[in-house]
DNA sequence: AACAAAAATGGACGATCGTCCATTTCTGCC
DNA sequence: GGCAGAAATGGACGATCGTCCATTTTTGTT
């Protein structure tokens, strides 16, 4: 028996996450008192400070997972893609429009959490990295790809077309979290590729990334 | 004193709408409660009672004014622009990141309101029909233009630009939301003009609309 | 089987929520 | 100046909020 205890302790913290996580993408921030969060749980009242002293450290270890299970995401498409820079920068967009990366619930928490920002501060670095790390690999690899093109400012260049491609994919989100029924995936990857193919023709087409030459 | 008493009541309704509409953007919507209101619009506790009949439609009215407040800059952006298609765009692009049209308050506002529609479902139409406008808008001179260029098929053509336009500047926006003291409006236009001049390089360059030839 | 420590329970607490209404104050007209 | 009606007040109300803790239950060791 011994090691069965501790992961029970565990798995309690694990519901309130997932009670918590379930409860802000159903009914929204706002509603998601203690109370709801303990239904949802099956558990009992004070399993929340036990775990967490109180509702709001809750509130950011469910950010704090829902933050880390996109990154994991985000890393696990970036593993699976060919090296060339361009292939990398597909990935991370399929990752950011794909049917298990862009969810219902996934688009309300992310935006939940975002606007909440201000009433609760402990959430901030949860919300504020999330574009931290895209942004970065994306500047990346559009450096690699920049450099190439003999550009005479790259940094600058790569700067601009990271910032443009991450609000755009932030605007599909937003996008798809006012019309997740309307929202058409293919089509939202088709109009980034359009972008990214008139200003990078040699790398890109409608489709995704072109192969080196 | 003919006159003088009636707008005493629209007074008191638009205070409550003000002090709402600056407490849902310093401290957010979750901690702006009724007494936080009136505080802040220096009535008494009864008159949210009075003229709104409760708590959710002062909160409809305030993302109802916020909204028109909305549409009448961009409607004046677009009367002060010359009537060629790519200068009316221009002109919504630059509402949209101007000093005025976007600023810490009405940004916060905004994204409060469109998270919180899912606890207030009242909330909805005002919420979305902010891009619906300025959709329908970018879309009319974007058909306009790909016309001109003799595509096989416009409106697909130009309903996608409109749609990855669209998205850009909402997430221009969460971006000025997140990093409101590191965002740059100019730059942000450049990255837009940049995105339109390879897709539209007639029309378009990085400082924004060209001359019609 | 008994014991100590950890985990879990669920009710009590004061604070605050939004609603509602009896009362007071203000306003324009006769 | 007095009257009728509208505007405004602010306290009372029950419900619900998040926190906390005395108690019970479970677990691992001897």
């Amino acid at each position: 028996m011994l090691g069965a205890n501790p992961p029970a302790r565990q798995d309690n913290r694990q519901t309130l996450i997932d009670a918590t996580l379930a409860s802000v993408a159903e009914i929204g921030l706002i509603r998601t008192s203690v109370s709801e969060i303990i239904t949802r749980a099956g558990l009992s009242r004070g399993m929340i400070h036990l775990h967490f002293q109180g509702k709001d450290n809750l509130l950011a270890a469910a950010a704090k997972h829902s933050s880390e299970r996109y990154y994991k995401r985000l890393d696990q498409y970036l593993r699976d893609a060919k090296p060339d820079p361009q292939y990398r920068i597909e990935a991370l967009i399929q990752c950011d429009l794909s049917e298990d990366g862009l969810t219902e619930d996934i688009v309300r928490i992310t935006h939940e959490f975002q606007a909440a920002t201000r009433a609760f501060p402990i959430l901030a670095p949860y919300s504020d990295t999330r574009d931290a790390r895209l942004r970065r690999y994306f500047e990346e690899a559009f450096t690699q790809i920049i450099i190439q093109t003999g550009e005479t400012d790259p940094s600058q260049v790569s700067r601009d077309i990271t910032t443009g491609l991450v609000a755009t994919m932030e605007g599909f989100w937003v996008d798809f979290l006012l019309h997740p029924q309307d929202f058409d995936r293919a089509r939202a990857a088709r109009i980034v590729f359009r972008m990214l193919s008139g200003l990078l023709p040699d790398y890109f087409d409608l489709n995704g990334a072109k192969a080196p030459n």
